[in-house]
DNA sequence: TTCAGTGCAAAAGATTTGCAAGCCG
DNA sequence: CGGCTTGCAAATCTTTTGCACTGAA
């Protein structure tokens, strides 16, 4: 179970209240990696198409969850309040991806926007290609 | 009416034929910025809807279009071979956005892209932050 | 003439909504 | 108890498909 109780907090202090249907969103989304509705429907069986959408749509809206566009379709992952920052580098053949960190990517980042006269406040990035797999096929 | 001659040329030699909906749907991506599916449905009156989709298909595998992230919404817009290769910062106050090229961020990126072994195909950087006049405010 | 390409209509999927019943505080 | 939440089912919206007809080469 993780930071169960750091949710319960989050939606306490918004007002809201912790429910079973949010705690068993909330795992399926912290188990694993960015995935899309359909497969979060899934891993919470037992809880309403319906509900999981709702709950999802209340976690956008307290920063709990963010959404990935890969391709037309996106992905849900948990925003970097409970994940290291990070990007994603996409396969466009298998359409597996991996999470990135790069030090220097974050520097240029800081860097443009410092010479634009912006104060940074957040970025996305996100990277398609083919990967070594995919390559040898 | 944009390039409508290098369309035909790139339909010619992929072996697809240049046809009325085609060059519809073409200049509803030129004339007019990114935008949704359902927009451009609209902006290609007279043309089906399933043509239109076949149509982005066709032309996001010929590389003519491309889908990428505004805000948390897909949109389409005309690949970097008809406009010039560049990204966003916007203000997230006062909401102006301004283009960003930066030859040390497209290294960065192609460097991370081929240290995970992936042939880079592409990618979308999107920065948020607050301008120069909003910040004196 | 021939076959790729299109319109149409219907199927499939994804997302939203109204409402009565259930659960949290 | 009283109102926030949920499950259910139906309504919407988006995207895909099958098929017969049309138009490009």
């Amino acid at each position: 179970m993780i930071a169960n109780d750091d949710l319960r907090t989050i939606l306490k202090e918004a007002g809201y209240s912790m429910t079973a249907a949010r705690s068993t969103v909330f795992q399926a989304l912290a188990g694993r990696g960015p995935q899309g509705m359909r497969s979060l429907v899934i891993a919470c069986r037992g809880i309403d198409r319906a509900s999981v959408y709702r709950t999802v749509e209340l976690f956008e809206k307290l920063g709990i969850v963010q959404r990935l566009q890969q391709g037309w379709k996106y992905q849900l992952e948990l925003t970097d309040k409970f994940t290291v920052h990070h990007h994603h580098i996409t396969c466009s053949r298998c359409g597996t991806s991996a999470d990135l960190e790069d030090r220097e990517l974050e520097a240029v980042i800081a860097a443009m926007a410092t010479k634009r006269g912006f104060l940074l406040s957040g970025h996305q990035v996100e990277i398609q290609g083919i990967c070594r797999t995919c390559q040898g096929n």
